[in-house]
Formats: C-alpha cells, sequence, structure tokens
DNA sequence: ATTTAACAGCGGGGGCAACGCTATAAACTC
DNA sequence: GAGTTTATAGCGTTGCCCCCGCTGTTAAAT
C-alpha cells in the first residue's frame, strides 16, 4: 500500500501546488526576478513567493492578473 | 466614444462574469439546481448563488472544487 | 577570505474580502 | 393558491494578502 487516498482535498493540494510551480516556470521564462514581476504588477514580493510555493489559495482575480503579466491564458473547457 | 477603456481591472471585473456565468451554465447543463450542487460540494447555497452573480472572487482552491464536480477542467496556456 | 548584492524562503501582525449561516423576499412553474 | 428556485442582505468567522523584517544561498569582485 504505496497510493495515495484520492479525496477532494488532495486534488485541490495538488492543484495548489502545480498552479504554484506553473507560474514560477512561466516567470523565469519570462526572464523576471520575485521582485522585478512584484513590482510589475504593483503586488507585494513575499506575496508571490508564497504563491509559488503553495502557501495559501488565490483568488481568481489575482490568477487573471498574472495571467495578464505573464502573458498565458487560463481556460475552463466542458468534458 | 463607446468604447470601453481596456484596463486590467476592466479584464479582471469581465472575467469574473464571465466565469459566473459559465459555472451557471454547466450546473444547469448538469441538471443541478443551487441546492442540490451545494450539498454536493458541502458548501453554502448562498455561496453559489453569489460566485454566479460574480458578487465577489472565489479562491482557485473554490475553482478546483467547482471542476472537480461540475466536471469541468481549466488549464493554463502558456503562449 | 571578506564583502557586497541579488534573489528567494519564511514568520508574524494587521486589514479587509471571501465565505458560512440565517432569514426574507422575488420570480417562476404548476 | 402552493411549492420550488434563486437573489440578496446582515452578521460572524476565516484566511488572503499587505507590509516589514530576517535568514540563507549564490555569485561576483576585490
Amino acid at each position: 500500500m504505496t497510493g495515495e487516498l484520492i479525496t477532494t482535498e488532495n486534488q485541490i493540494k495538488d492543484y495548489r501546488i502545480k498552479l504554484g510551480d506553473k507560474i514560477r516556470t512561466v516567470r523565469e521564462r519570462r526572464g523576471y526576478s520575485q521582485e522585478q514581476l512584484a513590482d510589475l504588477m504593483n503586488i507585494n514580493r513575499s506575496t508571490i513567493s508564497k504563491i509559488e510555493n503553495g502557501k495559501f489559495s488565490i483568488t481568481v482575480d489575482y490568477l487573471v492578473r498574472f495571467s495578464i503579466f505573464l502573458d498565458f491564458e487560463f481556460k475552463v473547457i466542458e468534458r
């Protein structure tokens, strides 16, 4: 028994981690330090650090803000 | 001059409205009332109403929860 | 080796918005 | 008319996020 129990809470937690990693990856690909991006977006640097490390769940408003300044899309897709 | 000024704040506001509409549409397509979905997701019904009407910005944790129970995907896509 | 600086992780106090809960009323279908 | 669904408001609690500060790491430069 090495498997992880698949619960809603685990899926939420997993996505939070994945999203943080994604934001970090895109930020680095754009050549920004956390501080440069924070200044651009007019938010706090420590907030970016915490988001990238999954310390809390950001609002969609914030996610949209990231998508604007990091130039990525964010889509809802029905199955 | 009838055009809307395109600002970050307007884009955020627009997305909030669009997302609320999308959630309502999918919920209805799945045949759930707000109350049925609220019970399924174990959240408050008034919260669903407020989200569908764009009254506040939900956290990504909540968006993931919706995606699980309404069976849709939402993806970050780099350009 | 030591400085200096750039960068990121992390902790904590505080403000306020996200949410829970309850109640009421509007809107609609029958 | 009753019954169902939804919108909304008020109030309480929680946690997102701001802001500041400190630490650790790495990489230069001298």
